[in-house]
DNA sequence: GTGAAAGCGCTAACAG
DNA sequence: CTGTTAGCGCTTTCAC
C-alpha cells in the first residue's frame, strides 16, 4: 500500500462532509461572501476533521497567477547576499508570497535555464541580484509579461535598486587620496555582478582622474592567466611601484586580499591600506576592522520588494528606472596614511 | 489595455497552430511516445513561434505532485547556512526540482505557518535546517505524507543527517584539556537549533566529566536577563575564576565572543582560548585563525538531498534514521596552553 | 501514430 | 445566502 499516494482531502470532501457546496466552503475559507454561522461552523469542523489544506497549485492555476516570486542570487555563500536574500524572503513572506530560490553561482551558464524554469512556475515576479547579461533570458521574461526588478544590480533594461556604486568607489578613492595614497589598485569581486563591478571601477577611475592621478592596476587574486589589463596580485607585490592602497569590490574579497597581503609579510594598514565594500557584519569585528562602504541593505531589500509588488499589482508604471541609494564610508582600521 | 493579463500561449494554441492534437504536442515535448517526424517539426516550430512555455502549475496539478522542495533555514545570514543552502539548491536543481525558501529567523513563531504554506504548495519534500520543535507542524507534514529530512539538525521524529555534534564538542574539550585548561565554558549559538546546541552541550559535559572536571558555566553574549543556569559574559569577566577557555556553538558566535573578550582587554589565545564550530571559510583567514570543528558541509548537503529524493521516489524506507558525519578538529590560532 | 475525453482541485460568475 | 456551472492548462488512458 503506497501511503504517500493517498489523496489529500479536497474542497469537495469538505463540502460533502459538511453538507454544503464547494462555493460555500470556498466562501468560508476566503471570507469572500457572508456565510450563515451554522454552516460556517460545520465547514470549519469538517476542515479540521479532514485536515484539509487548500491546494495552491489548483488555486493558482485557476487564478492564472501564482503567489510566488523568483529570487535569483549570484552567490548565496557570500554573507552580503545571504543577508540580502534573507531580508527579501521575509518581506516577500509578509506579502503572503513564497520565494523560489535560484543560485546562479555567479555563472552565466545556468542563467537562461533557471529563469526559464521560474517562468514555467508562473512566478508573479522576479527579484534578481545577479544578472549575467543573457539578453535572451531577459526577452523571455519580458514576453511573459513577468515583472522583474534588480536588487543590488543595475541594468538599464529593468527596474533596479542598488547602492550608488560609483559614488561609493569615489568616496573610497577620496578617502585614500586624503591619506596621501597615489597608487591605488582596484580588485573586482567575483560574487558581485559585472555591471556592479563596472560601476565601482568607473567610480574608482573618476576619483583618480579628478585628482589627475593615473589609474592604478586592476588586480585579481586568482593566479590563473589573467586576461586583458588584469594583473595578478602576486606579480604586483614584487613590483617597485606596488600600490600603496587597494579598493576591493566587496568585503569578502577585501578580507581575502588582506590575508594574502599579510601572509606575504606586508602589514595592513602599515604598509598598504585596504577598503572594502558592503560592510557585512564581520567587517566590524575587532580583528578585522575593515574600512569599507556600507550598503543600506535593509533599504535595498525594502525598495526592491516594494517595487516588485508595485509592478505585480499594477500600481507601478512599467518603465525601467534606477533607484540609487547612497553608501556610507565607514572608516576603521585597514586604512592609514601613506608612508612618504 | 492590461498587457500583463495577456494569456500565455497554451498547449492548445500550439496544437491548433501545428494542426495536431494536444496529446501529440505533449508527446513531442516529453518524448513520451513516438511522433512522426513531420508533425514533430511542425509542433516544434509552433512552440518556437508562440514562445510557448509549459505551465508547471497545470502539469503539477494534473500529476498530483509538484517538482519543488521546501527548504527551511534558521538564519540565512549566517555564512554556514548560506553555504549549506547554496549547496542544497544546486543539488536540488540538478534533480530538476526547484527550491522554495523559508527563513524562520530562528524563531519558532512562524514555523508552523511557513511549513503549512509549503504543504499548500504541495512540495514534494522538505529539507529542514532548523526545527523549533513545533510538534503540530510536524504532524501536519506527516499527515500530508510529505517526506522531510533534517539537514544539520537532529530530531528523532524524522530522518536526519548532521555532523556528530557531541563528538565534535568532545574533541573540542579534549583539545582544550590537553592544553591544560580546566575551566571551560560553553557558549551556545543563536542561529543553531536547540537540539544541535543540546548535543554540543552534552558533548562538552561528557568531555569534562571524563576527566572528572566540573562543568564550566553556560554563557550568553546577550546582556538581557539570562534565564536559568545561563550566565552573561560580562558577569564572568570580573569573576575570580573566569574560564580560561570557551567552546562556542558556532564560528560566528566564536568570532563575536573573541571580539568581546578582546575589547575587554583580554588576549586570545594568551589569556583565554576559544574554539568554534563549523569552520566557515572566514575562520581560516589570517586575522581570525579560529580553532574550530570542521563540518563536512558538502557531504551533509549531499546526503540530505539524496535521502530526501530517496523518499520522494519511494526507493527509501520511511523509518527515521540518523546519519552522523564526523567533524574534524582544525587547530589554528585561538587556542593555546593555559597559563599556570 | 494520433486524437478524444476525462479529469486534477479550485475560483468566480451567475442563478436562484 | 447558497448551489450550479464552466473552465484554468495539462497528462493520460483508451480507442481508432
Amino acid at each position: 500500500v503506497d501511503e504517500r499516494r493517498r489523496r489529500d482531502a479536497t474542497i469537495i470532501d469538505v463540502a460533502r462532509l459538511s453538507g454544503v457546496s464547494k462555493s460555500t466552503v470556498s466562501n468560508v475559507i476566503h471570507d469572500t461572501a457572508p456565510v450563515a454561522e451554522g454552516k460556517r461552523r460545520l465547514v470549519l469542523d469538517a476542515i479540521d476533521k479532514l485536515g484539509y489544506r487548500p491546494n495552491a497549485l489548483a488555486r493558482d492555476l485557476k487564478r492564472r497567477r501564482s503567489a510566488t516570486v523568483g529570487v535569483v542570487v549570484g552567490d548565496l555563500a557570500d554573507p552580503f547576499f545571504g543577508e540580502l536574500t534573507k531580508l527579501i524572503e521575509q518581506l516577500t513572506a509578509r506579502a503572503n508570497y513564497m520565494t523560489i530560490l535560484c543560485d546562479i553561482d555567479s555563472a552565466v551558464g545556468t542563467e537562461r535555464e533557471k529563469i526559464s524554469l521560474l517562468l514555467e512556475q508562473r512566478v508573479a515576479g522576479i527579484l534578481i541580484m545577479y544578472f549575467g547579461g543573457d539578453a535572451a533570458a531577459l526577452d523571455a521574461v519580458e514576453r511573459a509579461g513577468v515583472p522583474i526588478v534588480g536588487v543590488s544590480v543595475v541594468d538599464p533594461r529593468f527596474d533596479c535598486v542598488a547602492t550608488d556604486d560609483a559614488e561609493g568607489a569615489r568616496l573610497a578613492v577620496q578617502h585614500l587620496l586624503e591619506l596621501g595614497h597615489e597608487r591605488i589598485a582596484y580588485l573586482p569581486s567575483r560574487a558581485t555582478e559585472a555591471s556592479t563591478n563596472a560601476a565601482r571601477l568607473a567610480g574608482w577611475e573618476q576619483g583618480l582622474q579628478h585628482d589627475g592621478l593615473p589609474r592604478g592596476p586592476i588586480v585579481t587574486l586568482d593566479d590563473e592567466a589573467p586576461d586583458g589589463e588584469v594583473v595578478t596580485l602576486a606579480s604586483l607585490l614584487d613590483s617597485p611601484d606596488r600600490p600603496t592602497a587597494f579598493f576591493a569590490g566587496n568585503d569578502t574579497t577585501a578580507m581575502r586580499l588582506i590575508d594574502r597581503l599579510e601572509s606575504a609579510g606586508l602589514r595592513v594598514p602599515g604598509d598598504v591600506s585596504v577598503v572594502g565594500f558592503d560592510d557585512i557584519w564581520l567587517a566590524g569585528l575587532g580583528r578585522v576592522e575593515l574600512t569599507t562602504l556600507r550598503q543600506p541593505v535593509a533599504e535595498i531589500a525594502g525598495w526592491g520588494v516594494k517595487r516588485l509588488f508595485g509592478h505585480i499589482d499594477g500600481s507601478d508604471s512599467r518603465s525601467a528606472s534606477q533607484v540609487k541609494l547612497p553608501p556610507e564610508l565607514v572608516v576603521r582600521g585597514t586604512t592609514a596614511p601613506a608612508r612618504s
